[in-house]
DNA sequence: TCGAATTTGTGCGTATGTATC
DNA sequence: GGATACATACGCACAAATTCG
């Protein structure tokens, strides 16, 4: 039976948890109680515990692993490794304007194709839904393994008939939107990034490596040029437990008055 | 009894559901068969249709109201109003260098109280766990409801016995870091930020007024002077149901060879 | 005004799958 | 294999909210 009080009951047990760690009555490490004890402690159903500890776990304070010695652990705070975003590195060449920290990255392109534009895309790049652009989906590999992914979209307007049409084929291959578009006359003057919280789906949780949590940002990316016009965009998604996206802004001069 | 198989049912439910959606099976308003009926369609039990509807809810793209004449409906797209971060903006003045647009918004200073860093303040700051700082709690509010809040530190041993040792008392209140840096021959001149994507809790999404997701964006942000020593810092926590949060960097030009 | 009907939300018990030691 | 503990799954009961007649 449900209470006919105020606070479900999984709310006032996942209260109780999170007060305990954050407190530090349970530092990071320890073993919560199993299943059956804390039903007991708390006295409500087995699937009311589990709920609340589904809570916390999708909150990132918890951890659970199966098996024998197994349970339920308070979670260490993630070690990640940053992932600048700074103004000179945005714009810089080397393909996604991406370079991760402290390990060895590479970039492979996936696969190019000329598709029409869904309609998100074609709201960011300012033009027709349906109107043709170059897809490029890129793997940022690390040892080997995917560590993020992305997917960029042009206007098959803009490069159509000139050497850059294919940002991995021709003269400029893999030499970043910067470089490529400046060579067929274009200038790219700003960028802009709107990172979004996103649920990973389990498989692209699994293809990224991101074992505990499913948390990742997705960071929406436009290029665009001295008139304000898009000349590209991306999806660039991060999974949340291995990376710090991190932005590096200049401040402006104190103003005195 | 649980799958033999790959996936479980509840996500192979969401999924099924969820391309429905996306693919515009199920337009935006479309009200979903109620749980009996979804349980005879997918063949499994009522918890698991709860699980993968449930799921989807979270992820914002579904929506339950109770009651007769309730049920659960496509949600639409949110409305999401941009909140630049820009590099000129980061440091400017106005308390916290936020400036949501299109609303008249307004910032309110809740507390103010000298306490010890806990550990990750500390190591953001680069100074001893345990030492004094100031920290200052913010509501921004739109039409007297608060739709950020964020909490900023600053260590105690840089203003103390200064004019601007709270920052919103003395002749800079509400003047903001930059300014009051100024005053006391601290030159700000960088500022980093690091959206993370986290899970909100039922108390901070009631508040923040974001009712359906509880998807949000805590960013780390920390001013940093001349010398790369760390001034403030502060956490700000973003519902992404209800904002963009967007970054604006001037891109390099481009290099030639 | 008020109760009936509908639909989601909460809660319990139980059984079985699965990973790990 | 056995033991442990979480993960998935089912069925049921009832609470709470909301609309409709």
């Amino acid at each position: 039976m449900a209470d006919r009080q105020q606070e479900p009951h999984y709310l006032r047990v996942a209260h109780a948890l999170r007060s305990r760690i954050t407190d530090g009555t349970w530092p990071v490490g320890h073993k919560l109680p199993n299943r059956p004890a804390l039903v007991e402690e708390f006295d409500v159903g087995e699937n009311t515990v589990r709920q609340a500890v589904e809570l916390l776990t999708g909150e990132g304070l918890l951890e659970a692993r199966r098996g024998r010695g197994g349970g339920t652990y308070v979670r260490a705070p993630q070690t990640q490794r940053p992932l600048p975003r700074t103004a000179s590195l945005a714009g810089a060449p080397g393909r996604l304007g991406l370079t991760p920290q402290g390990m060895d990255a590479d970039i492979e392109a996936d696969s190019t194709a000329k598709v029409p534009a869904p309609p998100q895309i074609a709201a960011r790049l300012g033009i027709e839904e349906g109107a043709l652009c170059v897809r490029t989906e890129y793997d940022v590999l690390v040892k080997r393994r995917p560590v993020l992914t992305a997917t960029s979209w042009e206007p098959y307007a803009l490069t159509s008939g000139t050497p850059v049409v294919l940002p991995e084929g021709g003269p400029l291959a893999g030499r970043g939107v910067v470089a490529r578009m400046a060579e067929i006359g274009i200038t790219v003057t700003r960028v802009t990034e709107v990172p979004r919280p996103v649920q990973l789906t389990r498989e692209q949780a699994q293809i990224l490596g991101a074992v505990q949590s499913t948390q990742g940002l997705l960071i929406e990316r436009t290029h665009y040029d001295s008139s304000g016009r898009a000349v590209e965009t991306a999806d660039i998604l991060v999974p949340a437990e291995r990376w710090n996206v991190t932005y590096d802004l200049p401040s402006a001069p104190a103003p005195r008055p």
